[in-house]
DNA sequence: GTCTATACACAGATAGAC
DNA sequence: GTCTATCTGTGTATAGAC
C-alpha cells in the first residue's frame, strides 16, 4: 500500500467535512441552506487553518478571518456562535476524522509484521491527507477547555495502545523480540508527529510521504524483528 | 554517561540564566542594582513559562504575569521594553544556553559509535535540563518576527547536521550501513523533540530520561551498526 | 443571509506620585 | 524601584438596516 492507494480509499473531500459539521452543528448554524452553509463553512476553516498555521488560534482575530473569508464580522457569527465553539468544532471534526479511519485500518491484516506496518503507515497518510487537521489539533490543544482535552488525550492513549498491542501480539508469536513496547510505541508516534509538524522541512529535503513511511518501517522493523539467524541457529 | 554526571557538568541555575540575560541586556533594563534585577527577572521568566505552558505566549496578558509574579504593571515594564522583547529574550537566551553546551560535547569523542550516541543523549539530557526553555522555544516560535525565526531555523538545521556527519563518518570507517542518513537523523530528532514535549505522558508511565535515552540509542544502533556476523563471516 | 455600525471589555503601555 | 491610575488601541460580539 503506497499513498497513492491510500488516498483513493480514503479521500474525503473538505466539502465533505463541511457538510458533516453543517449537519452535526445546524442548531447552532444560523443558515438554513445547505449549499450556501457548506460552501462557507469550507471557506471559513480553510481560512482558520492558514492564519493559525501562521501565528495561532488565539492570536487570530474574527477581523483576520472576515478578511481572509472575504465575509463581514456579522455574517461569520451566524456560522459559530463564538470562537471558542469554532476551536471545539475544529477539534471534535478533527479527531473523528483520525478515529473513524484509523479504526478501519487496525482491523485488518492477521500477521503482526504486516498488521504493525500497516497501522504506522495508515497514520502517517492520514496525517498527509488531513495535515491542517492534525497539525491545528496538535498546536492548539492547550486552548481546549479541561472536558474537550480529555478526549484529546484519550485519542492519544488510544492511538498507542494499538501499536502496544500490535507489539505485544507479535512477541507472543515470536515474531518481534520482547523488549519496553510502551517505549518503542511512543518513539514512533514521536516520529509521525514530525511528519505533519515539519512538513516544511520534508518539503525541502524533497522527502516524499512514502520514502518518510517505509524508512520509519525499517528503522522500526530493524529493531523489533527476530532475526533469521536467530531463528534458524 | 547518565543524567546525574550530566547535570553536575552542565548544571546552570535558573539564577545564572538571569544573571547572564540582566548582563545582556543592561540597556533595555531599567533596573541597576544587580542583585534585584536577577532576582525579579528569574522570577519573572519562571511566571511567563508557567503561564505559557498552560495557555500559551499569546495568552498570557501583562496582567497574567503581574498577578503571577506578584510585580505591578508598571515594575514589570521596568524589567523589559514591552512584551515583544520579553519574546525575544527568551528565544535568544533560549538558543544561546543549547548552542554552547551542544558545541561542547560534540567535540568529544572518536568513535562513531561513542560519539552518536554521545550526541544523541546529551540533547535529551539537555532539553531534560532545561525543559521550559525547550519547550517554549518549541511552541512559540511562530510568534517571533522573521529574522529571529531565521536564528531557530538555523539552530534546527545545525543540530541535524551535527547528526548527518557523525553517520557519515561512521559509514567511511565501515562501522555504521549506508542509508539515507538526512532521514535517520530527522527521525531522531522527532524522538527527542517527544521527550520534551510531552512530558506529562512520561512522567505516567514512569520512564526516567536515562531509560528513555538508552531506549533511543537502542533503536538507532539496531538500524545503522553493521551487524558482526556481516563484519566476520 | 449579509452587511455596517457600534457596544463594551480588556489588552499593552506609560506618567507621575511615592 | 515600585506603585496606582489612566490612555489608547484592538478584541469579541451584537443590533438592526438592507
Amino acid at each position: 500500500m503506497n499513498y497513492e492507494e491510500f488516498k483513493k480509499n480514503h479521500a474525503s473531500s473538505s466539502e465533505d467535512i463541511a457538510r458533516n459539521i453543517f449537519l452535526e452543528n445546524r442548531d447552532s448554524i444560523r443558515i438554513k441552506k445547505e449549499k450556501t452553509a457548506v460552501n462557507n463553512l469550507e471557506k471559513i476553516f480553510n481560512a482558520v487553518f492558514s492564519i493559525s498555521y501562521k501565528k495561532g488560534f488565539q492570536a487570530m482575530s474574527m477581523r483576520d478571518l472576515s478578511r481572509e473569508t472575504s465575509m463581514s464580522l456579522g455574517s461569520l457569527y451566524a456560522y459559530f456562535t463564538g470562537k471558542e465553539k469554532l476551536l471545539g468544532i475544529i477539534h471534535t471534526q478533527g479527531w473523528a476524522i483520525i478515529k473513524k479511519n484509523l479504526e478501519e485500518i487496525s482491523t485488518a491484516h492477521e500477521n503482526p509484521r504486516k498488521k504493525l506496518s500497516a497501522v504506522i503507515k495508515a497514520h502517517i497518510f492520514l496525517s498527509e491527507l488531513f495535515r491542517p487537521w492534525f497539525y491545528f489539533t496538535f498546536m492548539e490543544a492547550r486552548n481546549l477547555k479541561p472536558t474537550e482535552f480529555e478526549t484529546v488525550k484519550a485519542m492519544e492513549e488510544y492511538t498507542h495502545k494499538t501499536l502496544v498491542d500490535i507489539f505485544s501480539l507479535g512477541e507472543k508469536q515470536g515474531v518481534f523480540k520482547p523488549g519496553n513496547h510502551e517505549l518503542t510505541s511512543s518513539m514512533i508516534k514521536g516520529i509521525q508527529q514530525e511528519w505533519y509538524l515539519k512538513r516544511w522541512k520534508y518539503r525541502k529535503l524533497n522527502v516524499s510521504v512514502d520514502q518518510f513511511a517505509d524508512h520509519l518501517i525499517g528503522i522500526v522493523e530493524a529493531f523489533c524483528l527476530v532475526q533469521e539467524t536467530e531463528r534458524t541457529p
